[in-house]
DNA sequence: TTGACATACCTCACGGTTTAAGGTATGAGT
DNA sequence: ACTCATACCTTAAACCGTGAGGTATGTCAA
């Protein structure tokens, strides 16, 4: 096609996914398409992730043994639910960490002037 | 090489060297090398980004005209001084706003305990 | 019963971005 | 003469969210 423009790698968002999943995880067993839904209700809207970035995480994520999954069937619906494993816990703690680290170093810098 | 892995695109720092390079040069003229270290100062090195970083990006603000340079010889030093344009703020006022919707996005999910 | 829509899963090419490493040149200090 | 910091530059590699594609099933109204 001509004039195809794919808006990629907005600001901000690299790792988010990530990190809002493992955090949702660990409050409660959740499948992918509710993952999608509780982040943009979670967020107040505030953060959308698309199919096509929520589920490669979470194979990735299993495979990676931070996430466990098993397939059932619930309310009629044929889903795969998700929960964090012990090094799941750990990855969530090392990337909180990151994530305050990079939000202090922003802070610092943006709200600066009166510093 | 064998062996070589890179370790690119590093947690949560996507967008963030554009979002510092043009809040300090908002504040006043720098050029490149001074840049880089600024970063790390006003962060308190929590953040470090390389030259290889730096640069390009400087280039092509500067290319799209959100930054305009002058090459000068200060303190026996070629430089190239960076400052921002009036485009530039613009941007910069976009990118700031940008990082506050992310930044309360996670905030909501990650300090979501007690809310 | 047909159609529309939401649910629920999956995959892929693309584009943008930081990293790590390479390079050149000059000034300062020993 | 040597080393180090300054100051600029470029590039390949790896990563990751987007946007679009696909399949299948359940629900509800017309």
């Amino acid at each position: 096609m001509s004039g195809v423009v794919k808006n990629a790698n907005p600001s901000f968002l690299n790792g988010v996914p990530e990190l809002l999943i493992l955090q949702l995880l660990a409050q409660q067993e959740r499948y992918g398409y509710d993952l999608i839904k509780a982040i943009q209700a979670r967020t107040q809207a505030q953060l959308s992730f698309g199919e096509g970035c929520i589920y490669p995480h979470l194979h990735h994520l299993e495979e990676a043994k931070l996430l466990a999954s098993s397939r059932r069937r619930v309310e009629g619906r044929d889903r795969v639910y998700y929960r964090l494993t012990a090094r799941g816990r750990k990855r969530l703690a090392a990337l909180a960490r990151d994530w305050d680290r990079v939000a202090t170093g922003v802070s610092l810098v943006l709200g600066g002037q009166h510093a």
